[in-house]
DNA sequence: ACAATGCCCTTGGGATACCATGGGGAAATA
DNA sequence: TATTTCCCCATGGTATCCCAAGGGCATTGT
C-alpha cells in the first residue's frame, strides 16, 4: 500500500481552509476516502490524520481489551471523543476546527508530515523543533545500538 | 457501521432543549431511530445515549448472567430503572429531564462526546476534567507498554 | 541551451445549503 | 384552566460547493 511520505507547509486562507498536499490526497483518493479521520495526538502538539483504516487500527487495538475494563474505556473515550471526521472539499481542502487549532497552535500555516500509514498536521515552528529533538534521539539510539553490538574489548 | 465521533458543546435554551449534534443525528436517522435510549452512567457524571441497539447490548450482557442471581437483578434494575427514552423533536433537539440534570450537573451547556457505538452527555467542565484524566492515564499506559517491550539493559 | 507551452497544484472568493438557536402557538396533560 | 410538551417557522452564522486565477515545474520545440 502506498505510504504517506515527505512533508510540506501550506497556507491557511481567511476562511480557515488548507489544501492537503496533492501526494497525500492521491493516496486517499485511490482508497476512495472522501474524508479524513483526525485524532488529537496525546503526547505531541499535532494531529494524526488518515483514512478509515487508521480508525480501524485503533479500534483493533481496543478490541484486544475486555470492554468492561477501564483501559478499554479510556481508549474508546480518546479514540472516539478526541477525533473527528474532516470533510475534504472538491479542491482537496479541509476546514480547520477550533479544537484542532487549540491543540496544535496552528494559525496561518500547517506543516503536513508523512508518517507512512498516516500523516500529521503541525504548527510549522513546533514541527521544526520536534524534528530536531527526534533527530537527536535517533543519533543517541544509533550510538546505543553500536555499543550493544560491539563487545567492550573491541571498542 | 457509522460511529459516533468527536465532541461538541451545545447550549440549552430557556425551554430546556438542546440540539443533538448533526453528525450524531444523521447516524440515528440512518438507523431510523426517532428517540434516544439514555442511561445514567454508573462511574461517571454523564449520561450514555444511543439507539435501541445500545439497550440491546446491555440486555445481552445481562443475558449472560443467571436470571436467578442478585447480579442479574441489580443489572436489570439499573439498565431498565436508570434509563429513559428521550424523544427527538423535528429539529433534532431533546428536552433534558430533571433526573438527567441532577445526575450530570448540566445546567446551560451540554458537551456531547462520541464513543463509537454510543455517545455521552456531560456538563462541559466535568467533561474537560475527565478528558484530561483519561489522557493522562493513556500516557501512563503507553509508558508501561514501552517499558515492557524494552528490556532493562537497553534503556 | 533556452524559451515557450501546458499542466498541476495551491489559493481566492461568491453563492448556497446546512445547522444551532430562538420563539410562537397548538395540543396534550394535570 | 394552568402548565408542559410538541410542532412549526424564522434567523444568523458557519461550512460547503463551485468556479476562477496565479505560480511553479516539467515537457516540448526551436
Amino acid at each position: 500500500m502506498e505510504r504517506f511520505l515527505s512533508n510540506a507547509i501550506n497556507n491557511v486562507d481567511k476562511k480557515g481552509r488548507v489544501s492537503i498536499p496533492a501526494s497525500f490526497r492521491s493516496i486517499l483518493e485511490a482508497r476512495r476516502e472522501f474524508r479524513l479521520y483526525t485524532l488529537l495526538s496525546i503526547d505531541m502538539f499535532c494531529v494524526d490524520a488518515g483514512g478509515t483504516d487508521l480508525l480501524e487500527t485503533y479500534e483493533k487495538r481496543m478490541g484486544e481489551l475486555d470492554p468492561l475494563t477501564s483501559d478499554y474505556d479510556d481508549l474508546s473515550f480518546y479514540y472516539h471523543g478526541d477525533s473527528a471526521w474532516m470533510k475534504i472539499d472538491g479542491d482537496g481542502r479541509i476546514g480547520l476546527s477550533e479544537a484542532l487549532r487549540e491543540h496544535t497552535g496552528i494559525t496561518d500555516k500547517v506543516a503536513f508530515v508523512g508518517r507512512g500509514t498516516f500523516f500529521q498536521m503541525w504548527q510549522p515552528e513546533r514541527f521544526a523543533a520536534y524534528r530536531n529533538e527526534a533527530r537527536a534521539r535517533i543519533r543517541a539510539m544509533k550510538q546505543r545500538l553500536a555499543e550493544q553490538i560491539l563487545p567492550q574489548e573491541v571498542r
